[in-house]
DNA sequence: TTGCTCCTCACGTCACGTGAGGTGGC
DNA sequence: TTGCTCCTCACGTCACGTGAGGTGGC
């Protein structure tokens, strides 16, 4: 038997495919069509890291469970990646608006009763995020 | 020939068919799946409102031109919506900000060269709006 | 009556997943 | 050598779109 992991978090294709309970062929087949970039060793054989595993789960998440076909898997990955960006976004205005607005009141405090309440839980409390797991 | 088009902006589902050149039977089909829900005549017959037609506008794009699935189309529109409230939500809290920062430098205009600056473009700029045409 | 509507059932096609078969390198 | 890897080709199944067939109301 040879090792099926290699180096730290790096999965060789039958590994995966035992992981999950797919065909290593259906790995390929979502490599091929687009879905998967695994890196590959110099002899050419893949290697699948977390962040691989991370977006396989999604995407046999809409595949198995939700029955969403690789067309339509390709278009959910990149509309949550726009997703994601827009969170970012919101985080850093919510950010830099919160620091910019404690900044003014140390300068004049007397504005604070009409202006920092709403800023307490800002708006992006209220906005589903996008699951991410991390390891 | 009977009138295919009912009151202002709602068609009878061969008329729909025709504009778009799809079976009806492909419409009853997208119903049955929940994609499209259309209003009824007390007569049972299905009407298309203008919303209706946006819908399904929206489908077909990604039926016929992206090859996804139904499964797949439920699941993109979702995320459209959330995506759209996403907007909504950003919008009005950088509307927000910005009316609380002219408000505030109106009080003590001093404080104009730290904070209006980037507030002049806000971030939802570089967001890249979910489109959505309007008749 | 005509031309639409409603519905259900069934078929053809294609995508997806899987299997077989043959190759090559650690 | 063994057990993996790579690849291509092919098949079974199922979803999607469409057609037929029979019904009913404006």
């Amino acid at each position: 038997m040879t090792t099926k992991r290699k180096s730290k978090g790096a999965y060789m294709i039958s590994a995966v495919a035992e992981m999950y309970g797919i065909h290593p062929q259906t790995l390929r087949l979502y490599e091929r069509e687009g879905l998967l970039k695994p890196s590959r060793t110099e002899g050419n054989t893949r290697l699948y890291t977390e962040e691989d595993l991370e977006r396989l789960e999604f995407i046999l998440n809409l595949a198995r469970d939700l029955g969403v076909n690789i067309a339509g898997i390709a278009i959910v990955l990149q509309m949550r990646e726009r997703m994601e960006e827009m969170n970012r976004q919101m985080q850093s205005f919510v950010d830099y608006v919160r620091t910019e607005m404690l900044n003014r009141m140390q300068r004049a405090p007397q504005g604070m009763e009409a202006g920092l309440v709403p800023l307490r839980r800002p708006v992006v409390a209220a906005i589903p995020r996008t699951e991410k797991k991390r390891s």
